[in-house]
Order: C-alpha cells, then structure tokens, then sequence
DNA sequence: ATTAAAACTAACTCTAAGGTTAGTATAACA
DNA sequence: TGTTATACTAACCTTAGAGTTAGTTTTAAT
C-alpha cells in the first residue's frame, strides 16, 4: 500500500469503503436490512413492530439514508392515512451475501472474542 | 426471524454481529487491519506514518481494542527508548477475507451509491 | 364535534466517539 | 549538561449520533 493511496483513503469522502461502511456501521441500518431480507414488504409501523426498541425517529433516519443510497425502494400509496411501503433494492441483494458472510464470522467467532476481551480486562488489571 | 430472536438481537450486548461491527465500524479500525496485513509487522509509530491523520490517541485506543479482542498481537521489546511491534493474529486473518469481500462490493458500488445520493437530493430538495 | 389512524417532523437533550495539547519515563548520545 | 528517541497517557474540549416528547396532516368513522 503506497503512501498516496493510504493519504487519499485515510480520507472519508474519497474512501468507497469508509463510505459504505459508515452507513453499515450505525446502529440500525444491519437491522432494518436483514428484517426486510426476510419480510420482503413491509409498512413504516409494521418496521417498528418487529424493531420494537428503535425510536420513530431514528427509524425515519435510517430508511431515508437507505433510500438516499438505492439500497431500499419507498412506495407512497395517496391515502388518508397514509401508506407507505418499504422493500430492498437490488442493490441491496447484491449486499447481503457479503454482509451475511460477516454475520457468520461474527456468530462463529463471538464467544472467543468475549473470552479474549475477559482475558484482556484481567491482565490489564481493571 | 421471530420476535424472540428479534428482541434478542435488538440488545446490543447479546448481538454477536453488533459486537463485532461495532469495533469494525469505527473511524480507524479497518484501516489499521489493512496496513498491518499489507506490512506484516510494524512498531507504534510506523503505524502512525502510514496513517498521518490518525492521532496518537486514536491509534493507541484502536490497537488496545484490536488486541482486547485478539485480533491484534503486541510485543514490547524491554529497551529504552522503548519498542513495541504489532502484527495480526490468525483469528484476524480469517476475519480479512470477509472483510475483503465487502471492500470490493464498495469499491464496485460506491459510484452508483453516490449517484443516488445526489439524485435523492435533487429529489427531496434541499 | 370529536376522535382515530399512519407516517412522519421539530426541537430539544444526552452521550460517547473522536480530537488536541501537554506531559511522562529512561538511557544513550552530542 | 542538555537533547533525543519511543510509546504512550491524562485532562480537556468538540461534535455527531442517538434518544425523548410533542405535534402535524387529512379524511373517515362515531
């Protein structure tokens, strides 16, 4: 890795991954996707249903940055009250296998993890 | 996925992926992944020159949570002026490739994703 | 006339991640 | 004698992500 690759990506705007990743990374957007990955269509209130602890607002938050990416498709049905639907895109499809392929490692690996962590916490003495 | 495990992995001390995105998707961790599996094995400051815009304290609090979950070996040297060598442990190298995976789904998407950006802000407005 | 329903938004606060600056220890070297 | 080198840490400040509460819109049903 050469100096000015490392300079250009130590860069969040220029990085592809910072910028992907710092989507993945906030605390609901992993949840939000693979919920639709297994419901396939699914209401703003049906969403907060199966997500009960997310607030309205970061809900809200979340499917718009989604949908600012094309990673999910919002469907308005001119109703009063309203409806509004929420699906994946395909982009968001062609996602997931790499994004279940961390789940697994994570799954795989989490309990040595936490025992390295245990381990980590006892030598340093805290 | 029912409600049990939804409720379940909603918290984010029982969600292995949370767990460990929660390190990964952090400001600096991937790109001291990535620099320290391109160079093998680098002392602190090493490290720093390759990452000019990381601060001391940054880079000394991702390598401790690196090493806290064993992703990262430290070596200290006894010598004054003192010298510390780190490198990737084994459990890291079989967490890269899945890394490595979602880095190029970035890279190939990443001008896509930034052309819906700016669509998605002509279309809202502002 | 009042209430309900759905999908939000506004305005505010709180918290933790990240950044800045200065300082420590110790031996060797000029 | 004073400076340099290395790998940090302490104390402090700033900012952005996340949370809370209340309110909006519009029509239909009671």
């Amino acid at each position: 890795m050469d100096q000015e690759i490392l300079k250009k990506y130590s860069n969040v705007e220029e990085c592809p991954v910072r910028n992907v990743l710092d989507r993945i990374g906030n605390k609901w957007t992993l949840l939000v996707l693979l919920v639709l990955e297994e419901e396939k269509v699914l209401r703003f209130n049906e969403l907060h249903n199966y997500i009960v602890t997310i607030s309205q607002k970061m809900l809200s938050v979340t499917l718009k940055s989604l949908e600012a990416d094309g990673l999910v498709k919002r469907t308005i049905y001119p109703q009063v009250p309203p409806k509004v639907e929420y699906e994946l895109t395909e982009r968001a499809q062609s996602l997931l296998p790499h994004i279940h392929s961390l789940v697994d490692w994570s799954k795989d690996h989490i309990n040595d993890i936490k025992a390295s962590r245990k381990n980590y916490e006892l030598v340093t003495k805290k």
